[in-house]
DNA sequence: GCCATTCCTTAACATAGGTTAATGAACCTG
DNA sequence: CAGGTTCATTAACCTATGTTAAGGAATGGC
C-alpha cells in the first residue's frame, strides 16, 4: 500500500499540480487521526474546520431534525475529503454531524490553517476552489436532480456507482436514508432485482 | 418607484458594502434589457455568462431530461441574481435554461467583467462571495433537505413564502414542476386546504 | 360573439412508498 | 451455549403520488 502522503500527493494532484514549496507547506498541515466505528469528526452545533482526507473506512454527513429523523447526506470513502463545508465557509456552527460508519484512518488538518497558505501560494488556492467545485457544486447538482427526477430504485443503482462497495459495508439503513426511503422500501427494491 | 441602479444598489449594500469607486465601476458593467414572457436569457448547451439584476417580471431556471421532463429548479424574481453559476464557475456550457415566465426587467452584465474588477476592488470580491453563498450554498442545502424529509404539501408550504405572490402570477404546472409533483397532484393540495 | 387554446380541476384507477408488526439470521457477551 | 441485541426481510394495510381521461373556466384571435 501507498504511504499515506503520496495518496493525498496523488489527489491533489489530480485537482491542480502544486509547487513542490506549496506541497510541503500543505502536507505539513496534515497529521494522521484514526476514529473508531460511531466516533464523531464533527458534531452538530460544533464550530470545527477540520478537513479530513479519508485514506480507509468512511465517514458520513447527516443532519438530524427536531424529531430526531436522521438523513444521511453525503458519505466519505477512501481518497475523498471530509469537510462541514458550509459552517467552514459561512463561519457558522456545522448543521450536520460526521461520523465513521467504519474504523476509519485519515490525514486530518484545518481549514483556516490551508486558507492561510492562500497568500503565500495561489495554487494552493485553487486547488481549494476546484475540489470544492467539483466534490460540492458539480454532485450536488446531481443529487438534486435525481431526488426530483428519479425513484429510489434508480437512485439506489446510482448510489451503488458512486461507492462500489460500500454497501457490503454499512447497515442497509444508512443507504436507505441516503436514498430518502425506509429501510423496508429500501428492502423491497434489492428483492425486485432478484 | 426607485430608480434602477438605486435597486440595485440596495441590494448590494446589503449583502457587502462597497467604495465609491468599486460601485461605480460595477454599475457601469450593467444595462437595462427587458424579456417578453417566454424569450430565453440562457439557453441549455450555451456558454452565457450574463448576470441579470432582476428589477421586475420573473425568470425560472430549468433542466430538462432526455425524456423532454423539464424540472423547474429556481425562480427569480425582483430583486434576484440570475446566472448560469455552475456554468460559469466550472467554464463549461449551461445544462440549464433561464427563461422569463411574465415580462421581465433587468439590468444585466457579464460575469467575466465583474471578476475582472476583483483585483482593483477586493469588495467586489466580497459581494461576488457573499452573494453566492447565500443564494446558492445556503437556499441548495434547504432545499435537498427538504425534497427528502417534506412531503408535497409542505413543499408548496415553503415555495409560498420564498415567493410570495408568485403563485398567483404564474401558471400552476410551473409551481407543481418545482415541487417535484405532478400539476394533478399540486391541484388536491390547494383543494385540501379549502 | 364564436371557436380554439390553455390550463385548472376532478374522478377513477394504478403504483411507490410509509407504518406496524412479526420473524429469523447474525452477532455479541457473559 | 444461552440469552440479548441488532438488523434485514416480509406481510398487511394505509397514504401520497402518478396516469389517464373528462369537463369546464378563462383567454385570445377572428
Amino acid at each position: 500500500m501507498m504511504e499515506a502522503s503520496e495518496r493525498l500527493r496523488a489527489v491533489v494532484e489530480h485537482f491542480q499540480p502544486l509547487t513542490t514549496e506549496a506541497w510541503d507547506d500543505f502536507l505539513a498541515l496534515f497529521s494522521p487521526m484514526e476514529l473508531k466505528k460511531g466516533e464523531y469528526l464533527v458534531r452538530a452545533g460544533e464550530r470545527n474546520d477540520t478537513t479530513a482526507f479519508v485514506l480507509s473506512g468512511a465517514l458520513r454527513a447527516y443532519y438530524t431534525d427536531d424529531q430526531g429523523n436522521e438523513y444521511n447526506k453525503t458519505f466519505f470513502v477512501e481518497s475523498s475529503f471530509a469537510t462541514s463545508i458550509a459552517s467552514v465557509l459561512q463561519d457558522i456552527p456545522s448543521y450536520l454531524s460526521f461520523d465513521a460508519l467504519l474504523p476509519t484512518q485519515m490525514l486530518v488538518g484545518s481549514f483556516r490553517h490551508i486558507t492561510a497558505l492562500y497568500e503565500k501560494h495561489r495554487c494552493i488556492e485553487s486547488l481549494v476552489r476546484k475540489v470544492i467545485e467539483s466534490e460540492w457544486v458539480v454532485k450536488k447538482e446531481q443529487r438534486e436532480l435525481r431526488l426530483v427526477m428519479n425513484d429510489a430504485a434508480d437512485r439506489y443503482a446510482f448510489f451503488q456507482e458512486e461507492y462500489p462497495g460500500l454497501e457490503n459495508k454499512i447497515p442497509q439503513y444508512h443507504i436507505a436514508s441516503h436514498l430518502g426511503v425506509t429501510p423496508i422500501q429500501l428492502s423491497r427494491i434489492r428483492a425486485a432485482r432478484r
